[in-house]
DNA sequence: GGGTCGATGACAGTCACTGACATCGAGAGT
DNA sequence: ACTCTCGATGTCAGTGACTGTCATCGACCC
């Protein structure tokens, strides 16, 4: 492994949550979080591409772990239904990290650029899931209008489980966005 | 005005879209595009709060001229068609600057960082269709969808006039977009 | 002609990020 | 045990985005 202790990667994004939470994002050098991590800033640099990706390291499994359960869905389930069951993988996934999710999620809307990156992994996730829709025999721009919503259930589903009680479930409430979408769909 | 020629914000904005568009943005400087305005490097910074912003001057003006479009429809229309309203408004702006929204279209989409940006500019502007939308009465989340609906309309129709031929009219394809729309949610 | 004020220039400094090269530590092979 | 190899880390110098500060210029006012 390493020159020293192990798990280096994940010392150094214990070590930029906690420091981003404390003092705030622009506040941070990533020299203080290598110092806080035991390494140097150059090392910082090999594990994540910037200093904000180091929040945004789970995406690309939990892009992939959504995208599979869509594709592993009945042939016959409709967009929707496919979707419900990939929001179901997910949430699953977030179930015992409230705490964890809560400190992320106040530390990057407190910052713009850490915004503006967020976006973009959803923008990626929006459009992995309208790729598998796609394949699954979806047209456009059905594929892709499912996809966009799909995420905005999540997020709005998410965004209320940070705010809740400690007891609510994150499936629920994303299982009452999605319900909440059906009827603004039919609607109007 | 200033020390030398006027206008010395727009001959960033034009030094900043040509250098980017020539060499890409990444590997231009802004002392390169501060020379070629005949400025320094500090005075760029003092228009333009970072190397992206030069390109998304604009976006600020368009929200507004969205916003006030959608506000001023008639009281008893629907979401959807105050959303429209604010799209033809939008679409009669870009309809004689097809060359200049073709260029910085293509500089956006060829950087990451660029997109990033784009993306929270959307984000903003699907914010303020909200807060509009709920002064107008809509309840959430159904202002919050509409908006995000209307925003995505505004996305597919102006990339298919980018990508058209030169004779295509901005605000037909984006009707057709939003029918495209009508259509999905209809459906399904 | 002098004074005021906003815009610009000049300059030093911080910090994110990169390339190049040296070094360490662990495991493989002997 | 000894050496060799190789991946992970350290070190160092450098670029470029961005900021704070102060001097200076140019237009307008009186």
């Amino acid at each position: 492994m390493g020159r020293w202790e192990p798990n280096a990667r994940e010392r150094l994004a214990e070590a930029a949550l906690g420091l981003y939470g404390e003092r705030g994002y622009e506040q941070t050098t990533v020299a203080e979080i290598a110092k806080r991590a035991g390494l140097t800033e150059r090392t910082f640099f090999r594990h994540y591409a910037d200093k904000r990706e180091v929040l945004f390291a789970g995406s690309r499994d939990l892009q992939e772990l959504f995208v599979r359960a869509v594709a592993d869905a009945p042939e016959n389930a409709a967009p929707i239904d496919a979707l419900a069951l990939g929001l179901h993988a997910v949430c699953a996934v977030f179930a015992d990290r409230r705490p964890f999710a809560r400190a992320r999620h106040a530390v990057i809307t407190a910052n713009a650029e850490l915004r503006e990156r967020e976006l973009i992994k959803l923008a990626s996730l929006s459009a992995a899931l309208a790729d598998t829709l796609r394949l699954r025999g979806v047209a456009e721009p059905a594929a892709s209008l499912a996809a966009e919503a799909g995420v905005s259930v999540f997020k709005v589903g998410f965004e209320r489980w940070i705010a809740a009680a400690e007891d609510r479930d994150l499936a629920q409430l994303v299982r009452e966005a999605l319900t909440e979408l059906r009827a603004v769909a039919a609607g109007s």
